[in-house]
DNA sequence: ATATTATATACGCTTAGACGGATATAATTA
DNA sequence: TAATTATATCCGTCTAAGCGTATATAATAT
């Protein structure tokens, strides 16, 4: 019960919510979760932290990114409640309207093409301006 | 959502969740919920106040005694919220020993029977001691 | 090896809210 | 009105956890 109490503790910031509530509709990169709420990242770092500390979502490595999802399988109390967010919160409007602008974002995502150009800038060669 | 946030924020208490668990079942006086749950009357009364500011719950007095009881009508997204709680999670052993308990308590509630007695101890006469 | 990008964490600050114990308020009855 | 009981609120203290900024770490490509 003190479990489920720290569960209802993990869904009560807005931005934790939202986060979990788009989590519902499938896994999501660090970079995709910073572009649908517009939030620093610093701050979108710590939630997803605190979320996966107190076990509604599990992380992992690709490449340069992380990406997130909801922890499966999962305590029985928490995937009841997770279920009956998902059936019945999801048309909440804010909610669907952070759906609807991933759902534009998919197509533009930085973290789903290919890796981005980095590693040393080459040297310009002397004939090269 | 913001509102949804905030209702979160009122089960992520443990007393506060076994509050709300024993008031699916029904309302319920301040002396009944201090002696099941065996918490100082007043942390009890601090907690109703969080959860009447969150809208979860509502008081009435009947003579000395507040009485508390889900807020009815409520917001439709937290009654589908405290539905799933009645539904779902009031099997979970924690809750069921509080509901035992209160069961108990029943037969020898002091709220429920005539008002105890009170008033200026009468002076005894002076032939009595 | 070093630059670049993605992500995590540390720091200093601030606020919400928990606690117990004491006190205030309200209703009641003698 | 004065005593009693039920309940609410206040006080001082303490901790969890929020924030933004800055920095650390990890993976990768040159």
């Amino acid at each position: 019960m003190d479990k489920l109490a720290q569960y209802f503790r993990a869904l009560s910031e807005e931005i934790r919510l939202r986060i979990v509530m788009l989590l519902t509709h499938g896994e999501l990169c660090v970079c995709d979760i910073m572009d649908v709420l517009g939030e620093p990242q610093s701050k979108i770092s710590r939630h997803l932290s605190y979320l996966k500390h107190s076990g509604l979502v599990t992380g992992k490595r690709v490449g340069v990114w992380m990406h997130y999802m909801l922890t499966d399988p999962r305590d029985p109390t928490l995937d009841a409640q997770i279920e009956f967010m998902r059936e019945r919160l999801s048309h909440l409007p804010a909610f669907k309207d952070d759906m609807a602008k991933m759902e534009t974002l998919k197509e533009q995502k930085r973290c789903s093409g290919p890796r981005p150009r980095t590693g040393r800038p080459r040297r310009p060669k002397p004939d090269e301006k």
